[in-house]
DNA sequence: TATAATTCCTATGAATTTAGTAGGAATAAA
DNA sequence: TTTATTCCTACTAAATTCATAGGAATTATA
């Protein structure tokens, strides 16, 4: 966080994606169209996605991607650990790097941010977040 | 958020500052030193600090910054917002640029989270960060 | 078998942001 | 007048982000 466009797109495409159904694969090109983001981009973001289990693909004609679980079962903070770096909300917050981190005073508030930051994003599932559509 | 460098450094030196009690301007010099921030970079922030009217310098010899409110009336919010060019844990949930605003689904969510966010980061007082100090 | 539509793979690049560095002017105490 | 400080403006190296490019591999279908 700041969340990327990255994850944004991420966010969206799968969303696109639980509203779909899931019946048959949505090709790329659908995808890319309908939530305007450009194509090469958004295969870059799917194979991530494909390689973090969340979608799965099915290649040549008539292929397209497939979300792997439920709405119900896929929260924004599965999705976005994927395409964001970290999501931590402070770099010290989760290495053990710091020279400081024994005393540093900042430190025991940027672990707390960073677990109701997680906390607050595995409460919206693509369940959730299709049914916000208008 | 992610919380750049130079929020974390600003955060640190209201910390020092307040640990310092308000008795005499403290001069960048050392609060450079103590908390191991280059001394450069640091003037920037104070300034920053300073412009945000969250510390008060003297300037000449013997001079330095003073902090302008108790350490129970300064939160890590206060701070932050001043040094990081945005606090939103998305781009989107501040502007009214994106022309998907009025119907996408995601930035119910990116707006509750800065809510959430700010929420958290108000709870942190100055005085609540000293007393963390080893 | 040929064709068309798709994903997969690897590389490159432009723009922006971040984290500093540099030099000197202005100010004020002693 | 010296010394210690803040103030002001500019520059820069490195990393990150947001893509773009070209073609190889795969699969359905006519």
């Amino acid at each position: 966080m700041i969340v990327s466009a990255k994850g944004r797109y991420a966010l969206r495409v799968m969303i696109a994606l639980a509203a779909r159904g899931n019946s048959e694969p949505v090709p790329l090109k659908e995808l890319s169209a309908e939530e305007e983001i450009p194509h090469k981009f958004l295969e870059q973001i799917m194979t991530e996605l494909a390689k973090a289990g969340l979608v799965e693909s099915a290649r040549g004609k008539n292929g397209g991607y497939l979300l792997t679980r439920s709405p119900e079962e896929c929260t924004a903070a599965d999705i976005l650990r994927v395409t964001e770096s970290t999501l931590a909300a402070a770099e010290c917050a989760g290495g053990g790097d710091c020279p400081r981190a024994e005393t540093c005073p900042t430190l025991p508030m940027w672990r707390a941010l960073d677990e109701a930051m997680d906390d607050f994003l595995k409460k919206y599932t693509l369940a959730d977040l299709v049914s916000q559509r208008t």
